[in-house]
DNA sequence: CGTCTTGTTGAGCGCGATCAATGACGGTGG
DNA sequence: CCACCGTCATTGATCGCGCTCAACAAGACG
């Protein structure tokens, strides 16, 4: 792990190209400029790095600059669950605040850059900067929402549901951030994927071969294209929600 | 529904038994007494009543003083994923806060009362009293490591192994709020509990004759007695936290 | 008492796990 | 540069856990 202090201005969240994802949402310059004294400092990770691990005291929150890393989540007999992949502007270790400890394990999938953010120093700002707090507490939420899909998926959705709504999460939350998301490299392992879906790779392997042959998607190695995504959607069990737009202006 | 809006004592904090679990966690008498006139309404729902449902705007968090509820995640085909069981001092609503509207319903399983935690005031309230801001993050932070353990559940584990962990969650949180812990209820039926667990009733009911017939349990419908707690911990894969605290100081 | 809902138990099947072999890279050193 | 190796992914063959379908039992309720 590689810690940068740095005051360069590529380092502020003022000047931050995540702000629109990250924490400083709705917040106005003059208050980000106080969260700029705050997040000062980031961590530099190698591939395979963690950035916190199980028990860990809670002396910050990260949001990720640049990179992907996963949570996992581990039993004593050594199995371990897949819980997230985290892609830049999202907060790692909101599980450390309930107990003081992180419960969970986040490690780097690629080499990445996240921003340390200072827990204690943290909430007094929010108190002083409601529509901070207010964030946050998106934040947490939608973290709590996006947990909830994971368990219906786990609980309801059969193996190639499963992987499809998968890969739609994905592209939808690289559109989010402006990636490209009907073609991008797919930063984890087979065996992290199954994982993360409840799955042996074997399934993941041969269902992501049945998707290319029906035409859905092309995949070459982690390199994927998703060809039909509306194909997709109807596999995941969901509504394309962009077509959901587009249709409802007819209707009303 | 039901709402009741109530000046007796027992609808205030400041004296309600579920004090140490709920959201006045740590939080001085004098503050308790601010809760008190942010808190004054509560529901009274029958059992299969609903506290909100998908889409429903936030208007309110809310906690638990009797009963207990589910909270279910459906998709437009009609399957629908318990996400959990709730018990009294718990908070609910708050996969409302990302977007402003439910993402979950909330349906009781028994006659409940809960008690209406208006939203807007309650985080202005939070940024005056620093205890009541760090409960709040703490209360979903938990939120996160339970739905987390839920998903290594799912992901991970056995048909046995989660019925095992379930049973042994319940009988924790039960602990915990000094009901009995040993004996007690299912509130759920088999349907409910199989949802949450990503497995069938059938498959539910014959895990638990197993359970009786190996002396890990009695069960007659409903009502449940854990027998070899510590066979419990071992089916579900996890150590008894209870041993790991008699065996520590002998160690150490 | 019959009816309806909920839970239990049995029999057979199928999805996805497991075991095994092969293929595709990427890195390393001769 | 290619030969070698280790890691990761694909594909095939077989197995088994848990699903599905079905019949029955036990309460709950009018």
């Amino acid at each position: 792990m590689n810690y940068t202090n740095s005051d360069v201005p590529s380092g502020k969240c003022s000047v931050c190209v995540l702000g629109q994802f990250c924490l400083p949402v709705g917040i106005s310059p003059s208050d980000i400029a106080k969260i700029d004294t705050l997040v000062k400092e980031r961590v530099h990770l190698q591939k395979g790095e963690s950035l916190y691990r199980h028990g860990d005291p809670l002396s910050a929150v990260y949001s990720i600059r640049f990179g992907t890393l996963k949570t996992e989540y581990g039993l004593e007999d050594g199995r371990q669950q897949v819980i997230g992949f985290h892609l830049p502007g999202e907060i790692l270790g909101l599980d450390g605040i309930g107990d003081g400890s992180y419960q969970s394990e986040a490690i780097a999938l690629e080499e990445s850059e996240v921003c340390i953010i200072r827990y204690e120093a943290f909430e007094d700002l929010a108190r002083q900067i409601p529509e901070l707090q207010k964030q946050f507490h998106r934040i947490l939420s939608r973290e709590l929402t996006q947990d909830q899909r994971h368990l219906l998926s786990l609980g309801s959705l059969r193996a190639e549901e499963r992987l499809a709504s998968f890969l739609l999460n994905l592209s939808q939350r690289l559109a989010a951030r402006g990636y490209l998301n009907n073609e991008f490299d797919l930063r984890m392992s087979r065996v992290e994927i199954g994982s993360y879906l409840g799955i042996q790779i074997e399934t993941v392997s041969r269902m992501l071969s049945r998707f290319a042959e029906s035409g859905l998607i092309q995949i070459k190695q982690r390199h994927i294209k998703l060809i039909d995504v509306d194909g997709l959607y109807q596999l995941a069990g969901i509504q394309n929600p962009e077509r959901t737009v587009q249709i409802k202006p007819c209707v009303s």
